[in-house]
RNA sequence: GCGAAAGUGGCGGAAUUGGUAGACGCGCUGGAUUUAGGAUCCAGUGGGCUAACACCCGUGGGGGUUCGAGUCCCCCCUUUCGCACCA
């Protein structure tokens, strides 16, 4: 018997719910009805389509909007395309083709396959950031921030890409190379424009506290804002008149254990402080700190390096002169990249001032300098000058007076500090979009709003120059241009925004998509707002998660929003490997290796490389914790599962999934394979037994040979209404709770549970099939149909559970004796306790334990337990 | 190094407030059906010992609390993911 028809069946519905618009959200929505803004991280349509980690976060999105839609909730559940970005514009130099062409290509192909995956979303509202409509408003928010001093522009050193021509964030370059493509990336000062968003830091890191997202996510973004207290510090330069070092501190409290200062070796200061017999070695380091990466920094951590420049400070406090060195423990961006070293008080200072052997001096108590460097809390000791006194006072208080004591004299400030560094905000791209800002004698002018969108203009060649101007630069008549409010010749900037922007703000779009007036109608967007649901990968944890969030902010301020935070609730969706892979190792001349001895690819004992060789799973024994060759146990195989990936040839592609299994059995097998949050591996056979339940679900309801309708117009019997319910109650609760994968094996336990039965009285299908719609909503609709229906399910209601089917005739009770089951009794659920205590008793084999025991005490747990606490029991 | 999460059968994973560990699926075994294969249906499937009942052991390891611990507490180990000289 082949497999329910499901390419029929599924090409139909796609086709009736496009013909029907099913999915539409009313323009105006009911403002009686409880309203829910479900929404997925839209996708950046790259070449290569879909990938099954895709449809895992859709599928849960897509499940909760129709199980709401159901519920007769107005649902938001939209789709577009975060379509700007380095892959399209890298094809067109290649191959000459126009960015737009491939990128409307690929999103053609994307939303192909998100269609024939059954999601419920309003494609009306599709969106797309390459859009003039729509990057028309991405440039209109540009403004604002600019109107509010929130952009400007500074010349700064960036990272430099020479291979991919621009300017990168320093986010997205890791380890001295570009996040996308690994190219080695260069420091460089260049004229950008950026973002203040340290002046939101303090909101950014509040907001978090109210919102719905994993902990996890929050922390991230906390670190990565990374607020601390401290103090700025001025420490006059011994001979130089007027000149000071400042230094940031979170520990001001130890200023009188100050022994010695580093500057960074980047520090403007390095040179004035520097002394001509020390300036050899002085430059010579700093170059070499220059040429180290910042994976060599910090790689070398463990070993300190530094050099005397010569020079000396004076300790405000103390007024004792202080050695100044420069050393790349230190960092030029963060604080004021100086810092007062404190080596009894700090495990760097203390490493480094064993290593050039600089007095260590203890100013709190406890600990053993002579050891380590003591951190901890204490009061503090000599710490006293003829102005002020730490002594005996703790951290707190010591850091209060000390900071007074600064201020009073002028030798320094509290102050807060942040990691987060405002936003680089320009790349030298052509595919992005064009700012609204044109120079004026050299000063930038922002365009007005009329004048926007600032399209793109056609380019002859997309490769990029040796300079960092960008492709745009190239373009003479789109760049020499005419100021509209003073008509003076003007240039266009020739900077593009990076991807980021157009998806700061997509989500406001979703609600009023067509508006040429306005970016959102503030009823609109006062209905819908904020995100009921966002499901997004993990990897946007900080920077889309964050720019998005101070946008908002800063529409707030504007009055755009009604919201303080754009997305009230947040999940994120586990990865999904590829099918576990046991792999094999082999020396050169063919012997086998034990895979315990095998390291990065390295024989351990000989240092010699080895080869790895995947083996079949059927080949491969467990023993222990670990596992081996069948036929050589003492040969250990490693077990993995990897990440997808083109190299290693385990991507698993949904449109072959779709092929052999359909769209029904992808979505419930994505859903099936655990916790949604969870990374998992994938497997084929998983697929296939999901894919088997369908055809059960089928069978059970549709007769192979003649076609027909099996359900049966008999009335449910007691049993089958309690199995109903009891699934009507469990699924409910999984899809509140996201608990997608026990909500689909509580219904291939129903449906196992209803193979036993004569007949399935229509009253129990007709539910069944409505709790399995938001999974599988193609067979869901067509079993609807033949139900009898000519509406689609998508707004039937959602069955509700009764208590009173819930209700059992007896329930089943483990009996203990000391903690151990020894049998069971069948009892009425509301029996009083001596009967049950009685019945439990009765057990033939719970009276063997309690034969020649005292009973001490019985304990009774009401439709759970019976525990007999007894003594001298057999 | 710091922080977070997680360790349960051959595998993916279930187990309300502590109350019959292993739901559901995969895989495997046996049976039915079938010309055969496949598909389907039924039964079984943590380990040990059994003819069977029973019994013993079992949620990374060790201790503890409790009538009772996968779940709570303490110590340790492993894995994954963040952050990583942040002064």
């Amino acid at each position: 018997m082949a497999a329910y028809p499901f390419i029929a069946i599924e090409k139909k519905w796609q086709d009736y719910w496009e013909a029907h618009q099913t999915f539409r959200t009313p323009e105006t929505p009911d403002p009686d009805k409880p309203k829910a803004y479900i929404l997925d991280m839209f996708p950046y349509p790259s070449g290569a389509g879909l990938h099954v980690g895709h449809p895992e976060g859709y599928t849960a999105t897509d499940i909760l909007a129709r199980y709401k839609r159901m519920q007769g909730v107005e649902v938001l559940h939209p789709m577009g395309w975060d379509a700007f970005g380095l892959p399209a514009e890298q094809y067109a130099i290649k191959t000459g083709t126009h960015p737009r062409k491939t990128t409307r290509r690929n999103i053609d192909n994307f939303r192909r396959q998100l269609k024939q995956l059954g999601f419920s979303y309003d494609w009306q509202r599709e969106i797309n950031t390459t859009d003039p409509d729509y990057y028309k408003w991405t440039q209109w928010i540009f403004l604002k921030l600019h109107e509010k001093g929130l952009a400007y522009q500074a010349e700064i050193p960036v990272w430099w890409c020479p291979a991919l021509g621009t300017v990168l964030a320093n986010e997205e370059v890791i380890d001295g190379k570009s996040e996308r493509g690994g190219h080695p990336c260069v420091r460089r000062p260049l004229r950008q424009w950026m973002l203040r968003i340290t002046a939101y830091a303090d909101r950014l890191l509040e907001g978090l506290d109210d919102l719905d997202w994993p902990e996890s996510t929050k922390q991230e973004q906390r670190n990565w804002i990374g607020r601390s207290e401290g103090a700025n510090i001025e420490f006059p330069v011994d001979g130089l008149e007027g000149e000071t070092i400042q230094v940031y501190t979170t520990r001001p409290d130890t200023i009188f254990g100050a022994t010695y200062m580093v500057l960074a070796p980047e520090h403007a200061l390095v040179s004035e402080v520097t002394t001509p017999d020390q300036q050899e070695a002085v430059e010579q380091y700093q170059q070499e700190a220059a040429q180290k990466s910042e994976l060599e920094r910090t790689e070398l951590q463990k070993d300190k390096s530094g050099v005397f420049t010569g020079g000396y400070a004076i300790n405000p406090a103390t007024e004792e002169r202080i050695p100044i060195y420069v050393a790349d423990y230190v960092l030029a961006s963060y604080g004021t990249g100086a810092i007062m070293a404190v080596p009894a008080h700090d495990g760097r200072d203390y490493e480094f001032a064993k290593r050039y052997d600089l007095e260590i001096r203890p100013v709190v108590e406890g600990g053993n300098v002579r050891q380590e460097a003591f951190t901890g809390e204490g009061p503090h000791i000599n710490s006293a000058n003829d102005d002020v006194s730490l002594n005996g006072l703790g951290v707190e208080e010591a850091n209060e007076r000390i900071i007074a004591w600064l201020e009073a004299h002028g030798h320094g400030e509290g102050h807060v500090n942040y990691k987060l560094r405002d936003w680089l905000f320009s790349r030298q791209r052509y595919w992005g979009e064009p700012f609204p800002v044109v120079f004026v004698d050299g000063e930038a002018q922002p365009l007005p709003e009329d004048a926007l969108p600032v399209t793109l203009p056609e380019l002859d060649t997309y490769e990029p120059g040796d300079s960092p101007a960008g492709p745009l630069a190239e373009v003479k008549d789109w760049v020499h241009t005419i100021d509209p409010e003073t008509g003076k010749p003007a240039q266009r900037e020739t900077n593009t925004m990076p991807q980021w922007a157009g998806s700061c703000w997509y989500y406001l779009r979703f609600i009023d998509p067509h508006n040429d007036e306005q970016l959102v109608d503030p009823e609109k967007e006062k209905y819908w707002m904020p995100v009921d649901m966002y499901v997004g990968g993990r990897e946007h944890a900080v920077l889309h998660l964050l720019y998005a969030r101070f946008w908002h902010k800063v529409l707030y301020d504007v009055g755009v929003v009604s919201t303080r935070e754009p997305f009230q609730r947040l999940v994120h969706q586990g990865l999904i490997l590829g099918e576990t892979e046991y792999t094999r190792y082999l020396r050169a001349d063919g012997t086998p290796v034990s895979a315990d001895q095998v390291h990065a690819g390295i024989d351990t004992r000989t240092g010699e490389p080895v080869r790895a060789r995947t083996v079949d799973p059927r080949h491969v024994t467990k023993e222990g914790d670990s596992y081996v060759l069948s036929d050589d146990r003492s040969i250990r195989v490693d077990a993995r599962a990897h990440k997808m990936s083109k190299s290693r040839g385990n991507v698993v592609n949904p449109d072959d999934v779709i092929k052999t299994y359909g769209a029904d059995s992808l979505r419930l097998y994505e859903m099936f394979m655990g916790p949604l949050e969870q990374v998992k591996p994938w497997s084929t056979s998983g697929v296939d037994g999901v894919h088997r339940f369908l055809n059960r679900v089928w069978r059970l309801l549709v007769d192979e040979e003649s076609d027909a309708l099996r359900a049966a117009a008999a009335e449910p019997s007691k049993e089958q209404l309690r199995a109903l319910h009891l699934l009507i109650q469990k699924v409910t609760e999984d899809i509140e709770g996201l608990r997608f994968n026990t909500a689909i094996a509580a219904m291939m336990e129903f449906i196992n549970k209803a193979y036993k039965w004569d007949a399935v009285p229509q009253a129990v299908a007709e539910p069944f099939v409505l709790l399995l719609g938001p999974f599988a909503p193609h067979i869901a609709e067509e079993l609807w149909q033949r139900l009898g229906h000519e509406e689609s399910l998508t707004y039937a209601s959602w069955p509700v559970f009764e208590e009173q089917y819930l209700q059992h005739d007896e329930v089943e009770i483990a009996v203990q004796v000391n903690g151990k089951v020894r049998g069971t009794v069948a009892v009425a659920p509301d029996a009083p306790k001596d009967e049950v205590l009685a019945a439990a008793r009765a057990d033939e084999n719970v009276a063997r334990y309690l034969a020649d025991a005292t009973v001490q005490r019985e304990i009774y747990v009401p439709g759970r337990i019976v525990n007999f606490v007894a003594n001298g029991s057999a």
